[in-house]
RNA sequence: GGGCCUGUAGCUCAGUUGGUUAGAGCAGAGCGCUCAUAACGCUUUGGUCGCAGGUUCGAGUCCUGCCGGGCCUACCA
């Protein structure tokens, strides 16, 4: 049987992400991972913290913490926020593990000894006052070419021309604002990608079911200009993987550590490897996932992340796992998505703006996030978040849709025939009728999730839990009650039983509901291979118990104060 | 500047290799039901498919130009 690989791009440490970050790659991922689980195949679902760079050392700095030790804490942090999403990871690592810094230095030594990677002495800007390297972009200046004082030594946000931080009049550190900077000469290690242009291009043009998001971006990096370029893949840092060859010190690289582009990504494999070992597993636990000659030649491989991530992952990325020359497993499909947007401008980390997964989890319970995100997954083209369509969308499907459905058929069973499935009559060309049509419902909405089109999905669902509604309104068991019990009897014993059919169908979304009503209907989720069967599985008899009101209204008073909440950093 | 994506009903979006009267959900209108979280069901009003040309027997779909929105452009990650 095929065995599922999944990775979802690993969130940033420096602070807790906002719902543009969770939506653009954790959560889709986990409903693909949930999804493959629940048709019993092997899942391997892999996400870490990426924790090196300068951002990280700032973000400490700030809080006056060491490093290390604000790492540490932000991954918690951000390992509780996972789980209070229901994010099903089966590990969730951190880049800086001994696994990824001893993975990493194999791989660099491995690049060495092909001949793929290449010292360059180039000219860095220092700052005495931080006593640190500044990357181009932590420069200020004036702009040689439009006089914006605040421009940045990648590029000037005014007049939008690319910059050397050389060019920049009077520049200064946009971290400490002083001018006591020097250029100095230093050493760096290129991973020569331009020569692997060709490996490269001959692979992505084997995708051809690919997102054209994905590919379109790789053919840019492909081709553009003088086409693949080399990348510096090492840094003058304190915190990051020392630069090693394999486990020898690297002559001339001393107190140098590789960039996080370099080792983040190799993080995927480390992680799994971390996983082995906190379950006390050995190496061949999750060699079989990574190495073809190990195993893993049955493995799909499936990524998921935000568009601003693609070059990585399908170039600099294979080209390190192709060019150690040792078997490692390639991805088989890239899922990337674009942005969401929050209440007409983007979601900002830096200035605050919009709802962090925190907040989120502070205001409502997770399902209503995960349910109203994944039908507005961006997945062509950028997407917004307004309070007026969180509160229509979350009312009036998991509210009025799915949650009243569960609500007016176990309350009218209880009045009627007490807290148990009833007995009596049989199914007739009705039920066949919704029988047929969930089939059909069913088979579309698997297909979409194979396809990885979460929208479709979602869209397919609702349309399932809708046909529960259509039934019991039909048939009417409320009115046939008077003059026929066993028949009345025999229509909620079938709409009681498509409570736990949507339970098991929507627990890829909303697997805090989905848990919810197989624990009102006393049962267990099951995936339906036969939906007449599956429809006849509670039988007469059936304990079960009327579930709390399963998705509260947001009323318009509380969407008003959470949007007044929310704005008050809106620049 | 260059490249890519995108513009379809009031809103959010589907529209397969170009093929008859352009679809869905929400919102709006009407009717019905009363089991249910004033929930549900049925019916229904909305669109010169951004604009202007072109190719074609036929264009939302292909080509050109223009207008609007977004992203990327390699030392933030």
């Amino acid at each position: 049987m095929t065995r599922i690989l999944i990775t979802s791009a690993l969130p940033y440490i420096n602070g807790i992400k906002h719902l543009g970050n969770l939506v653009g790659s954790q959560l889709p991922s986990d409903v693909y991972a949930r999804f493959n689980r629940a048709m019993g195949r092997e899942v391997m679902f892999i996400c870490a913290t990426d924790e090196h760079g300068t951002p990280a050392e700032l973000a400490a700095a700030k809080t006056g913490q060491d490093v290390a030790e604000f790492c540490a804490e932000m991954h918690e942090v951000q390992a509780n926020l996972a789980k209070g999403f229901g994010l099903s990871f089966d590990y969730f690592g951190r880049s800086s593990s001994p696994q990824n810094h001893a993975l990493t230095q194999h791989l660099a030594g491995k690049l060495a000894e092909n001949g793929l990677i290449e010292e360059v002495s180039e000219k860095q800007v220092y700052s005495n006052t931080d006593g640190r390297y500044l990357p181009d972009r932590y420069i200020e200046g004036e702009c040689p070419n439009c006089g914006y004082d605040s421009a940045r030594g990648d590029q000037c946000e005014n007049c939008t021309k690319q910059l050397n931080p050389t060019d920049l009049i009077n520049p200064r550190s946009a971290i400490s604002g002083s001018t006591d900077l020097e250029v100095r000469e230093t050493k760096h290690l290129y991973l020569k990608q331009a020569g692997m242009r060709d490996t490269l291009d001959a692979w992505i043009n084997s995708k051809k079911d690919w997102p054209i998001l994905t590919t379109s971006i790789a053919k840019k990096w492909l081709h553009d200009g003088d086409g693949l370029r080399d990348r510096g893949i090492t840094r003058d840092l304190d915190w990051g993987i020392p630069v090693k060859r394999g486990d020898q010190d690297w002559e001339g690289m001393e107190g140098k550590v590789f960039y996080v582009w370099f080792d983040a990504p190799i993080e995927y494999i480390a992680a799994t490897a971390e996983w082995a070992e906190a379950n006390g597993l050995d190496a061949s636990a999750w060699e079989r996932w990574w190495r073809t000659d190990k195993g893993a030649e049955d493995v799909k491989y499936v990524q998921f992340m935000g568009k601003d991530n693609v070059p990585f992952h399908t170039l600099s990325f294979p080209c390190t796992i192709m060019g150690s020359g040792e078997p490692w497993k390639l991805v088989d499909y890239i899922k990337s998505f674009n942005y969401l947007n929050y209440d007409g401008g983007q979601f900002s980390t830096s200035k605050g703006r919009g709802v962090f997964m925190n907040q989120a989890l502070d205001i409502l319970p997770s399902d209503y996030w995960r349910w109203w995100l994944l039908t507005h997954v961006p997945e062509s083209s950028d997407s917004e978040f307004t309070w007026e369509n969180f509160q229509a969308t979350v009312n009036k499907d998991l509210a009025d849709v799915l949650g009243n459905f569960v609500s007016r058929i176990t309350k009218f069973c209880r009045a009627k025939f007490g807290e148990e499935v009833p007995a009596g009559g049989e199914y007739g060309a009705a039920e066949a009728a919704v029988i047929a049509e969930i089939t059909k419902r069913l088979k579309a909405y698997e297909a979409h999730l194979e396809a990885i089109e979460i929208r479709k999905a979602t869209s397919e669902l609702r349309a399932i839990w809708a046909a529960g509604n259509e039934y019991l309104q039909n048939a009417a068991p409320w009115a046939l009650f008077k003059t026929d019990p066993d028949a009345a009897a025999a229509i909620v014993r079938f709409a009681l039983n498509l409570i736990p059919l949507y339970a098991s169908l929507s627990e890829p979304f909303i697997p805090d509901a989905a848990a919810d009503m197989l624990e009102a209907m006393n049962t267990k989720a099951v995936w339906p291979t036969d939906v007449a069967k599956a429809l006849d599985s509670l039988p007469a008899g059936h304990a079960f118990t009327v579930p709390d009101v399963m998705f509260a209204k947001i009323t318009d008073d509380a969407r008003d104060q959470m949007q007044a909440q929310f704005a008050g950093q809106n620049t």
